[in-house]
DNA sequence: TTAAATTAATTAAACGATTAAATGCTTTTT
DNA sequence: AAAAAGCATTTAATCGTTTAATTAATTTAA
């Protein structure tokens, strides 16, 4: 910058003026000016800029895994709203372990981005005081949630309502008159999984089934626990005639593993699945799921983040999308199969 | 970071020194110093740091587009290398834009990150130019190139060998008596599909078999494209038994054309993709394709970038990688099926 | 005509670290 | 005992911007 000042013959200030445009500068002067940047190749140094402003335009990302269908997605919705404002990304992904991403938020703050977007993969009963330490004292750096609420107060979240959504699926299952549920759950210390299965528990009272703890597995968002799961439930002879799984990859864990001990999907047993990630449309039979809208999800996450960090005061607030269950032929098999090219 | 020196009652100077552990400090005024700083809660301000010290200890990553499948793995390979270097991960994707590639290399720049992996997207006939700005004058920053070579004088790649896997593909083909190859291409000015399609040449000419233009098609690396035009072959009464995709996306839209027109895979007709992604093994038949090793491209990628940002006079090199054909149904009905769910 | 107001550019002080050079003690060497 | 060397810490310059305060020139108002 001061090699273009010398250039153009003026001060430094000067050319920080023609470069932000934060005071006016004389048709002239400006014209010199910049053609001594295009003359000398000059780009502004961010880091620079960024100590003295205090601002840095990016926003800091903070999900779970990159590698799993459902975040990239999400990913490319912040992203594009992000910069189609101006503003940087910067990615990171926690490996869903919960001190990566305290260190990763670490590192967010201390490179001062102006706020975060985070997916938590903390236990829902720390939620509350990971908010706190996460936003931190004083004014605070703005967060969004993204999945689960954390701390209405400080946190805006945007999220579907998983345990509505879980109970239209029990719903669903209980509605082709398929009664004994088994449910691929995972551990009911995170919220997400929590949710879902307390809607699978309201469909069941709803519709007066009898909950039997013989049926409610336990396994992990992946899919190989699935596969164990519903291989050992058969291999115990539980009588089930639906797979409720809490995700897309468990379900497709779960038909594999009826596929292979000869059991038909849906004749034998339905399967229903949870994200509606591309995959859960190429495996035959397709799986019936929730319509997460992925990329909508992390648009209005920046969008809301964007509006925490532009009014100094505003409040936080809950956003909630809308997720229907798509039925296909895990589930109904009279319905044919259909690969929307389109979105990939 | 003065609050810290002040209620410890040493110089910035002596913080700085305990922070970075880059000079002697006695073990008393370090405790007091380490004291302090817990007490306090300081965290060291990265932009500032950067500024003095010019270097971030941040590389940055320009992929072509998150949402498809190749590249999560990629980038997880990158992050999980790059991590255990201690060094952060700024990635970008370029949305298969030229422009907004170059935004973002600027942007990068303007960071002053300490190097650069990029997955271009430029056309290969301008690919020495774009090395070269890249790069830029004097020392430079550190660039690898991911999947292409750039400028072996100014840039490492990590890549494979395009040009054999995919005659190693057309050799599989013809080597189970399908002669009439219907050829699934990407536009030939990029290298990605230039060397593809020069397999393909190779291993036909190998074969003695006939180059027939009227079973080559130029679609995109999307599903769609691919959809359409084996439709239109179908229609126009093209003669063929195999399709050979330039990818797995494009091999999964044949595969629905071809099923939609009561064309028996691989009975009738034998389909090949490439890059081996997850969703190639869920199809039914599952797809016969190239391993292309993408967690292991990206963690190199680092690696090599390490190496030359580490050695200041360090030549760049091209590494490649093996990549096998992996038989599966679409061209070997008598394969099982089966799918990998560790890998998800 | 002079003072006041406006305008356009400059000066210089930050921002918060790092780091070479300087300082004031000890300890060692001669 | 004096000089040299070594050690632990401090001083102060610096990185490349932004920006409040200032200056100098010009215009407007009284």
């Amino acid at each position: 910058m001061k090699d273009v000042a010398v250039d153009a013959g003026v001060s430094v200030a000067t050319v920080s003026n023609v470069i932000t445009g934060k005071q006016y500068v004389s048709p002239d002067v400006k014209d010199k000016v910049e053609a001594s940047i295009s003359k000398l190749g000059y780009q502004v140094n961010l880091i620079a800029r960024g100590l003295k402003s205090k601002r840095t335009d990016t926003v800091g990302v903070v999900l779970p895994d990159i590698t799993k269908m459902f975040f990239p997605n999400v990913l490319k919705g912040i992203t594009d709203a992000a910069h189609s404002a101006q503003y940087k990304v910067n990615f990171l992904s926690s490996d869903f372990d919960f001190d990566t991403e305290r260190q990763f938020v670490d590192y967010l703050k201390a490179s001062y981005v102006d706020g975060i977007i985070i997916d938590t993969v903390c236990p829902k009963d720390k939620l509350e005081d990971w908010a706190k330490e996460l936003v931190g004292e004083g004014t605070g750096i703005s967060v969004v949630s993204l999945e689960q609420i954390m701390d209405t107060d400080i946190i805006s979240s945007v999220l579907i309502d998983y345990e509505k959504s879980s109970m239209n699926i029990t719903r669903h299952l209980l509605s082709l008159g398929r009664s004994r549920i088994l449910y691929l759950g995972a551990s009911n210390e995170f919220s997400h999984a929590y949710n879902r299965y307390k809607g699978y528990m309201s469909g069941l009272e709803e519709g007066n089934v009898p909950y039997d703890e013989n049926l409610v597995f336990c396994v992990d968002f992946a899919s190989m626990g699935a596969y164990d799961a519903v291989k050992d439930a058969v291999k115990r002879k539980i009588r089930f005639d639906a797979v409720q799984a809490v995700n897309d990859q468990t379900a497709i864990g779960a038909l594999k593993a009826l596929m292979e001990q000869g059991i038909r999907v849906p004749e034998d047993v339905a399967v229903t699945g949870f994200d509606n990630i591309f995959p859960s449309t190429l495996v035959t039979p397709q799986i019936t799921t929730v319509d997460v809208p992925k990329y909508r999800l992390g648009k209005m996450a920046f969008t809301e983040l964007k509006r925490l960090m532009d009014d100094e005061g505003s409040t936080p607030c809950s956003i909630y999308f809308d997720a229907p269950v798509i039925e296909r032929q895990s589930t109904r098999k009279e319905l044919k199969a259909d690969w929307d090219l389109s979105l990939w």
